[in-house]
RNA sequence: GCCCCUAUCGUCUAGAGGACUAGGACUCAGGCCUUUCAAGCCUGCGACAGGGGUUCGAAUCCCCUUAGGGGCACCA
């Protein structure tokens, strides 16, 4: 348990160099899981300290993608906050200050070194068969040389004075204590010599600053979390609750999951959101999703809520170990959200992608009555929104835009051509007469029909479908005929039996 | 190479020394239902990495081994 009484301040740190990855989705989620269940803030802080990677549509893509998640930050860019700003290339002045601060107490020190010179340092500790770091040597020059470097004009950047000896231990809440000998931090970076803090002082000074209780973040930090914990010992501040959360694995289960697509038994996996807003997946399945990956619900429940996850999430129940993220839960989630859902709410949901898809504007779409009749169809065979289109494309074509380039597919089960006809004929017959035109009426009396033809159900019904969709796979039969009605229906039902009559006859021909 | 983290079915997980013949979910296989496809229902396959301890008792605590992962930048 964590203490819970007290609210947490927890921020979520992307930089934005790429697009939104599931990975840090994940990190988001857990850190708005636990503002919300204690009461505190979800503050968005964005770590542009690198200029060199920076993408401005990164911002766009990564904004976007969390408030389609639901995870709307209470502080942050574009929201603002008591604690900004809340971008850190903003900020370069605070951390110059602090930078200095560190200087002036001895913490830290100004190094020269040149990329080549620090280069050509590795290599030969490489060849050594030592473990490549730096090896502070501009830590303990003369203020005579370091006149002399300053007066020359060198370019610095300013590096840690780590202690020389002794152990840091950094207490994390879900692994326990982690301890580091101080020898292996190797007086790294603060600031570059563009002027910029690298990411250690940053967010060093800035969680200090915004009083940010509670450092989620992956796993692949935690190499990096006793030199924070130094960094906040030198500055005097107390540090907050280091939480470093599994990393996400890639489908293949070999190494971390990838910044880019992956196709593992010819099925593709993208680690990018915008890809599943774009597939239609339902934002609060894939929130329940990847809530269970690293944490869960209970021992039996993999289904909630929000806000009961809200109410029984805990940091401390966080499972440790790294793990792929399974897949194909996603699509079987997704479904039971799809089939769960208000059939009016779906349908509102579908107009975009029908629209994209179909070709069809959403004004259109939305208004036509041909839709309200799908949606009930199609609502428990869909596991994503973008699959829709090709389950109704048939319902809005004119009967001559449904061909059957293959004739034989019209054929019931052990019929031939001749029979089908008949089939179809007899079908045709009770389609003109059939009162109301409804699909119990159509039901009775197509049974009646099959019966008095000696035919299976299935062997009857089949050509129908084929007939009518131009597809063996159809929403079921008697809902859509009511939603082509009669007309539209029979006009097909005509067409099928002519292209069976000219397949008979192109067949006695050779 | 060095440092650190992790280890339960194929995958995601439950498990806080006795409630474990190790539970659930997805996937897969079989069956039922059925006008196709789904959905639903039932059944099945399937795991405590290995070895030492501690203990009356270990999936659970400790150690070693092994395996996997992460890190060793003027990137985050």
């Amino acid at each position: 348990m964590t203490d819970s009484t007290r609210p947490a301040r927890v921020r979520f740190a992307p930089s934005p160099t790429g697009f939104l990855h599931l990975g840090s989705v994940r990190t988001a989620i857990f850190d708005w899981l636990f503002a919300r269940h204690t009461g505190g803030q979800f503050i968005l802080r964005i770590e542009d300290t690198d200029q060199k990677r920076f993408n401005p549509e990164s911002m766009q893509n990564l904004t976007t993608g969390l408030r389609w998640l639901g995870l709307q930050w209470d502080e942050g860019p574009e929201v603002g906050g008591p604690y900004g700003p809340y971008v850190q290339s903003e900020r370069r002045d605070i951390y110059q200050q602090y930078a200095q601060q560190l200087i002036d107490s001895g913490h830290a020190y100004r190094c020269y070194a040149t990329a080549e010179e620090l280069e050509q340092m590795r290599a030969e500790q490489t060849a050594r068969g030592e473990s490549p770091g730096y090896d502070r040597r501009y830590r303990w020059i003369s203020d005579e040389e370091r006149a002399q470097l300053e007066a020359e004009g060198r370019p610095s950047v300013v590096r840690f004075a780590a202690p020389l000896e002794g152990t840091t231990v950094v207490h994390d809440l879900i692994r326990g204590d982690i301890t580091v000998e101080n020898e292996s931090v190797r007086d790294p970076v603060l600031m570059k010599s563009d002027g910029m803090p690298t990411y250690h002082l940053a967010v060093v000074v800035d969680d200090h600053l915004m009083e940010i209780t509670h450092v989620l973040r992956g796993e692949e930090w935690i190499s990096s979390a006793p030199l924070h914990k130094l960094l906040f010992d030198a500055f005097g501040w107390e540090a907050p609750v280091f939480v470093h959360l599994p990393v996400i694995l890639d489908p293949s289960g070999k190494g971390k999951m990838s910044k880019r697509k992956t196709v593992i038994n010819g099925l593709e996996f993208s680690p990018f959101v915008h890809d599943y807003m774009e597939q239609g997946y339902l934002p609060e399945a894939m929130f329940n999703f990847l809530t269970n990956v690293g944490w869960s619900y209970d021992a039996e429940e993999e289904i909630f809520t929000r806000d009961e996850a809200v109410a029984r999430f805990d940091l401390a129940d966080v499972n440790p170990s790294a793990a792929a993220l399974p897949f194909s839960k996603l699509e079987w989630i997704n479904g039971v959200y799809i089939r769960n859902m208000d059939p009016a709410d779906l349908q509102a949901r579908l107009v975009p992608y029908l629209s994209r898809d179909l070709g069809i504007s959403e004004a259109e779409l939305a208004a036509d009555p041909r839709l309200a009749g799908l949606v009930p169809l199609i609502q428990e065979r869909l596991k994503v929104l973008s699959e829709a289109a090709e389950k109704v494309d048939w319902a809005f074509k004119t009967s001559d835009e449904i061909t059957y380039p293959d004739p034989d597919l019209l054929l019931g089960r052990k019929l031939d051509a001749a029979q089908t006809i008949a089939v179809l004929e007899t079908g045709a017959a009770l389609l003109a007469d059939v009162e109301p035109f409804d699909h119990d009426a159509l039901e009775a009396a197509f049974r009646a029909a099959a019966d008095a033809a000696e035919l299976k159900p299935g062997s009857f019904f089949s050509p129908f479908r084929v007939a009518i969709t131009g597809k063996t796979v159809s929403p079921p039969l008697f809902e859509s005929m009511v939603v082509l009605g009669r007309d539209e229906t029979l006009a097909r039902v005509q067409n099928a039996i002519a292209a069976l009559r000219a397949s008979v006859a192109e067949a006695v021909e050779e």
